[in-house]
DNA sequence: AACTTACTTTAGAAAGC
DNA sequence: GCTTTAAAAAGTAAGTT
């Protein structure tokens, strides 16, 4: 349950039901619907349940800088947070936002299952997504991608590795369409996350080329020399991981090809040459 | 502090303009052969230019867009070409274009290169996403402009609607990455 | 492997779907 | 949102030779 002290709101963190009296007393069309309906459709299952309201995200908006656990929070939810406490929380003033819920957290639903992340990391999607939609920019956009948008921001945030591609295949939208909507979601919620780490990338591309625990270390060794130093700026960080990799398996003596690890790694066997080559360089290999 | 100061070369100038009248499309395709018009994907005429080398979309509400010159002044020469063509070629066009720079794409190149992954933690409104895009997004408030920031210290800059303010922005962002010490001095 | 060509990002206008 | 125009940056991709 995440309560915004700015507003004396309180919201599910997990659907983004608004639950204070606060709202209620505004009027009808400013209800995404009632807490008995709501937790009809936590009995229902599809939604959420009110049962995971202190999990994960649980987060008290306002000047604190420690989450519902007692935890710090990051300086991006602290900085989201700060900004998200001016926010006029009465942007969207629409009907349809009942609907518009259902359909948004059922889908995140789905996506859990089809993806295997968390229930933190859902519960960080729907909280961005609420905010998206509070702000406006969902109108006229296609909330799938969007909610898709918002899963992979949460992934991105919690540092979870799922790449953009897994987002746009679980949920059969574009990668370009997930990727512009959740460049749209940075800019306008004013979110900050952190680079993608290629060592974060390591352990997935080896787990899927079935590369040994002693060619993972020596790639996160060569990451670690290589350090983003110089080669790595602008670079795709799994083509960087794959290329550590490659150059892992040719000095542990696993026979992988450049082409295991390219497919594992979703880059073309071109890409690892050329990072392989600044590695060379770099580290005088 | 190694001063090196930037070098900018403008790249692309986008120009609308107007002639306060309708113009029939189709009879500028009958007079000038070489324009592409397609109303079934786009309801506006390329026209083509060797010299400003541009190419200019006109459209039937004689409301003009156009585009690669390389400075304001060539933009501007450009419309007017165009609109001087046109009157040669027949189109019988009563008035002198009202021409508005809209926007202006720069290139330039700081002196030294970019540590991109601490840049994208201290500059504010940037968003540095190397799976989608090796540069790094930064949006300015004054000069309103985009500017991509690459590691080799090279940019683009866009939006701006005057050169002087495409000048400022590269100025305002070399300052800024020397100040917060995110640039790297070396051969 | 090299070459070529092409697509990713940014801004902005135009008229219409 | 899309369509069309132009142009740069650097990375990645795909098709040929």
């Amino acid at each position: 349950m995440v309560t915004d002290n700015s507003s004396g709101e309180m919201f599910c963190g997990n659907c983004g039901f608004v639950v204070s009296e606060r709202i209620e007393e505004l009027g009808p069309e400013w209800r995404a619907f009632s807490k008995e309906e709501h937790e009809d459709r936590s009995r229902a299952g599809i939604p959420t349940s009110l049962a995971m309201h202190d999990m994960g995200l649980a987060t008290i908006i306002g000047p604190v800088d420690k989450d519902a656990s007692g935890k710090p929070l990051s300086a991006s939810m602290k900085s989201t947070i700060e900004r998200l406490r001016t926010w006029d929380s009465r942007s969207q003033v629409h009907e349809p936002v009942d609907r518009n819920f259902r359909q948004a957290f059922s889908e995140l639903d789905r996506l859990k299952d089809k993806l295997a992340v968390g229930d933190a990391v859902i519960e960080k999607a729907a909280y961005v997504y609420r905010k998206a939609l509070e702000k406006g920019l969902v109108r006229g956009r296609s909330i799938s991608a969007l909610v898709a948008a918002a899963l992979y921001a949460a992934c991105r945030d919690t540092e979870t590795p799922r790449t953009l591609k897994d987002i746009a295949n679980a949920s059969n939208i574009k990668k370009k369409d997930v990727a512009r909507c959740y460049r749209l979601l940075i800019r306008e919620l004013d979110l900050k996350m952190p680079v993608v780490d290629p060592v974060k990338c390591v352990a997935r591309i080896a787990s899927k080329a079935g590369l040994s625990e002693k060619t993972k270390r020596k790639a996160l060794e060569i990451l670690k020399k290589a350090e983003e130093g110089k080669i790595s700026a602008g670079k795709d960080p799994m083509g960087l991981a794959a290329a550590a990799l490659y150059v892992a398996c040719v000095m542990n003596g696993e026979n992988k090809t450049q082409k295991d690890v390219a497919e594992a790694a979703g880059v073309t066997e071109v890409t690892i040459r050329n990072r392989y080559k600044g590695l060379k360089t770099h580290l005088r290999l | 502090m190694p001063q090196t100061k930037p070098i900018v070369s403008i790249e692309n100038v986008v120009a609308s303009a107007t002639v306060n009248q309708t113009v029939n499309l189709n009879l500028i395709t009958q007079i000038f052969p070489d324009v592409e018009y397609h109303p079934d994907q786009f309801p506006g005429l390329v026209f083509r230019l060797r010299s400003p080398k541009t190419a200019t979309l006109i459209f039937s509400s004689g409301k003009m867009v156009c585009t690669g010159a390389k400075s304001e002044k060539m933009a501007i020469q450009a419309v007017k070409n165009v609109v001087l063509k046109l009157k040669k070629g027949g189109i019988p066009l009563e008035h002198e274009p009202q021409i508005e720079i809209q926007n202006i794409v720069a290139s330039a190149s700081l002196g030294g290169k970019i540590h991109l992954e601490l840049a994208a933690r201290v500059l504010p409104r940037s968003m540095y996403e190397p799976e989608q895009f090796p540069g790094l997004i930064h949006r300015m408030l004054d000069p309103k402009t985009v500017i991509l920031l690459f590691a080799s210290g090279k940019l683009v800059c866009t939006g701006a609607k005057k050169e002087s303010e495409v000048y400022r922005a590269v100025g305002n962002l070399h300052t800024l990455l020397e100040e917060k010490n995110l640039m790297i001095y070396e051969g």
